[in-house]
DNA sequence: AGTATGACAGTCA
DNA sequence: CTGACTGCCATAC
């Protein structure tokens, strides 16, 4: 295990964004210079199970579907969280997903 | 070293 | 937009 690979640097991004915001696997991954490993960025919040402090519940992919709802507690957890923040979300997908948005390349660039 | 896997993204229909 | 197929990358066994 590389605690200090690929999988930090996702986890450093994923505890940046800010509260009622989201992000997708692709916008991670493209800003961690490898856009091509969206699936890693998905695997490495996997293992940020581990971690509490991340918010792997922003993170969708590009439809703003909450595709890993079901890495969490059981069923709804991610949405009901997600609501939390002002979110709206139906049928696992976010609604207004485009106005939450959150793109790290964009934001971390003091853009 | 090779195979299997994964919370994706892009393209085509 | 949704569904099916392909491509890419990193990790696990």
């Amino acid at each position: 295990m590389s605690n200090n690979g690929f999988f930090e640097k996702v986890y450093q991004i994923t505890k940046k964004i800010p509260y009622g915001k989201v992000t997708s696997y692709g916008a991670i991954a493209k800003y961690l210079g490898t856009p091509r490993s969206a699936r890693m960025v998905g695997w490495a919040l996997n293992n940020s199970g581990l971690d509490e402090s991340i918010p792997a519940h922003r993170v969708v992919n590009r439809k703003g579907i909450l595709t890993g709802k079901h890495h969490f507690d059981g069923t709804n957890l991610m949405q009901q969280l997600l609501e939390n923040e002002g979110i709206k979300v139906d049928n696992n997908q976010i609604l207004n997903f485009e106005n939450i948005f959150w793109d790290p390349i964009i934001e971390l660039n003091g853009q």
